[in-house]
This record gives C-alpha cells, structure tokens and sequence, in this order.
DNA sequence: TGCAGAATAGAACGATCGTTCGTTTTTCTG
DNA sequence: CAGAAAAACGAACGATCGTTCTATTCTGCA
C-alpha cells in the first residue's frame, strides 16, 4: 500500500530554506481535517464549503482559497482518508508475521475501522455509491485508495497461499470478495439497520470464510452444486 | 413480503362509482416511475423537482402539486422501488419448492436485480448510506421495506432449515449476513470498480455459504470430510 | 523594523433548490 | 352542455451553493 507522494507541492518561488510548515499549510491541513470530519458524516457530496468554513470559524472564500475548487478539497479529503487508513489499518497489521496471522490482523483492523465508523461512516463506502457512474478526478482519486487497500489484501491473501496455509489452487480474488462482502454488510447492518451483534456476526463470516480456504480443509470454491 | 396497502388514498369526497383511474392518479403514477429511473442512477437525495419536471414535460409546480414535498416524492419512490422489488424478485421465486430450492431462486432473482442495475443502481444500497444518520420518514420507509425483504429471505433459510436441509442448529441471521454480504460486494464491485466477473464470484460465494450451512455438510467452522 | 507576499475577509455573481400563491386550463359529472 | 372540482401553469420567494474579485490583514524574512 505504497502512499501517493506529495505530488501538489506548490512550486513555492521564494527561498524559506527549510522551514517546517507555513502557516497557510498547517491551516489548510486543519481544514482539511475537519473536511474529513465532515464528509464521512454527510459524504463527499453532502461537503460545502460554507459549512465548513462556519465550523473552521473563517470565511468561505478563506476555506476556497486553499483549494481553488471544491473538486480538489473532495480529493484532498480522500487523499486524507487514505492516510488515517493506511497508518490505522495497514501499517500496524505489517507487524504481524506474514501469512494467515497478518490476514486475520488486517480484516481486524479494516472491521475495527468500519465498526468505529459505526456513528461516522467509510467514505471508501459512502463515496462508491455517490460516484460510481460520475465520472471525473474525485471518482478516480477515489478508485485508486481503494484499489491500492484491495492490491494490499490480496498480497496478503496471496502470500498466506504461498506459505502453504491456504490451499495451493484457490482464487484470491474469490476470497478477498468475500471477505469485502463481511466488512460491507458489517456497515450496512450496523450503521443502517441499527442491528445488534453485526460485529459478532462479521467475525464468524471471516472464521468461516478462512476455515473453507484452509489448506486443512477440503477443497472449496468449486461450486458443483452438491446434491 | 406484505404489499403495504395504498394507505394515502385521498378521501375523495365526491361520488366517482369506481372509475379506475383518474387523470391526476395515473400522471402521478407516470411521475414516480421516472422519479424511480432518476433515483436508480442519482440517488433519492440527487433528485430534484426541477430535473424531474424537465424530464416529465412539464412545470415544477405541477409536479409538486402531486407530493406536496420533496419528502413526500421520495416516500413513493421507496415505495414504487419496494413495488418493482417484490414483483420482480419475491413473487417470481415463491413458485419455487420451500426449502433450498426456493432460498436458490431468491438470491439468484436478488443477484439479477442486482447486476441488472450495474448501470442503474439500487435505492435499498445508495439509501442506505443517504439515509444512514439522517432521521425522518424517508428513511423510515427506506427500514421498513429493506426489513421487511430481509424478513422475507430469513423466512426462507428457516423454512430449508425445518426441511432439514440446513443445519438444525444453524444461525439464520448469519446466514442472512453472509449472503447480503454478497449482493453488497456485486454491486460495489461490478457498479463502482467496474470489476469484470463479480457475478461469478457472487454466484460461487452463495454455493460456498449454502455448501457450508448444508445439512449433508460438516458442521460450520469445523471443517471435516466432504460429502 | 520594514516590506513583499501570502493568507484571509467581505461582498457580490449566477445558478439551482424546495416551496408558495394566484391564475388558467383541463377534466369530470350532474 | 354547463358548472364545479381537479390539475397544471408561471412567476416569484428566500435560501444555499460554488466561485470570482478586490481589499484588508497577517507573516516571515532581510
């Protein structure tokens, strides 16, 4: 899960050697803080800027000319997310040993993070539905932190199998559906339907998910309709 | 899956016999059918009064007249889209036998609405996170018919499970998870990372989750001897 | 300390939104 | 066919939106 870099440092013409954050940046960061805190409330959609420049105690045009559109503040917001989700989610699951353990570390944490977000909701969810057929650069920012989180559970999927803990022939792609299909409903089922013990019941999906791929166990995924 | 009754008839002071439809009633009608395609591809939330007018050929005001409030106009968009859903979805698969037979066809019918508004979208998904922290009617209505379907598939799995072709003590809800699970996952990955194959992988997933609960198989989670 | 440039404020714009109201047209029925 | 009720129109409202522009305040370096 390798972090975009930097990519709009502004070219800054003057000298300032090396001075650790300008004023305008650190405000800009602060904004886009509560930005963050903000969309995943009311969705990338639901932000204005009038809204949070309220909030932030400053004028609109103070907030808008950080950005210079709304656009590029929905794309700093997702640029964010992706990093509370990486340093969250990603980063301490990497201290686990590779294989079956840092799997299980990582959809713990990725449950940890949509349960958390239980009264605040996953913009990675909430922005798949506002933007899946609106094209344009929110959308494709968007796409890109979420395949990039997805490459990184399939590698570990992938490296489980290699170690000889999941079976030799199985279909990470399969698995790693699955697996998104728990944290999603996890989501749906907690944060919409209010309903009590989805957490319980995302984890057993998981156990049974892993136990069916198991190298322990018997083949699985061929459907061959039983019976 | 009970059909809500008409409920908002309007009281209609005057005679009429029995005429079947009158003007009002049937444009009203013709009015949520393309609110409905409209919030199939912008959400309920995205849908205004103007666009939907434009679309309709005529004034905005006429259109309101028919609601009285934008929230009004979604109400009957729910209850338009719960309408669609049963008939398109329940009805068809109650021909089917109780029993495995019948929980197959439902999912299969819920998987094809599903994949079928790759380029539309649903309202139960999309409303869901609309309506996820935002109280009132709308998403009342919105609970209300998502629960009652959901009602309708546990019924289902309980019903394959008296037959004894589930597990005697397996746990339908989550059953009822797993298999939401899927749908939530084909439509995120199919509508909004445009992932070819998704139908098959939710299409495996349920014979893998059906495989695991089935009452020829071992006990969940312990993983012992295939058939 | 002074001064350039960055940062913010403030007012205004055009557009769109849901909604209201009075009028006109259409529809139904006695 | 006439007259009443229903339906649709059209203009206007206040609010909010993103954005632009100019003026003011603040910051950081020489």
């Amino acid at each position: 899960m390798p972090d975009t870099p930097p990519a709009t440092r502004k070219p800054r013409p003057r000298s300032t050697g090396s001075r650790a954050l300008q004023k305008g940046q650190q405000t800009k960061a602060a904004i886009v803080e509560a930005a963050l805190g903000l969309a995943t409330h009311i969705g990338l959609e639901g932000l204005s800027i009038g809204a949070l420049a309220e909030l932030m105690g400053m004028s609109k045009s103070g907030v808008f000319a950080h950005f210079g559109s709304r656009e590029e503040l929905q794309i700093s917001v997702v640029r964010e997310y992706h990093h509370c989700f990486e340093q969250e989610v990603f980063y301490p699951a990497m201290a686990a040993p590779r294989g079956v353990t840092r799997l299980r570390a990582l959809f713990a944490n990725w449950m940890q993070r949509t349960s958390v977000e239980i009264d605040s909701g996953c913009i990675y969810i909430s922005g798949a539905i506002e933007f899946d057929d609106r094209p344009g650069p929110v959308r494709d920012a968007l796409v890109e932190s979420v395949m990039t989180w997805h490459g990184a559970m399939r590698r570990a999927i992938v490296q489980a199998k290699e170690q000889g803990e999941l079976q030799a022939d199985m279909n990470e792609d399969q698995m790693l559906f699955e697996i998104h299909g728990l944290i999603l409903a996890l989501h749906y089922e907690a944060r919409f339907l209010k309903n009590p013990g989805s957490i319980g019941r995302a984890l057993t999906g998981f156990d049974n998910i892993l136990a069916r791929f198991s190298a322990a166990a018997p083949t699985a995924g061929t459907p061959a309709t039983p019976k």
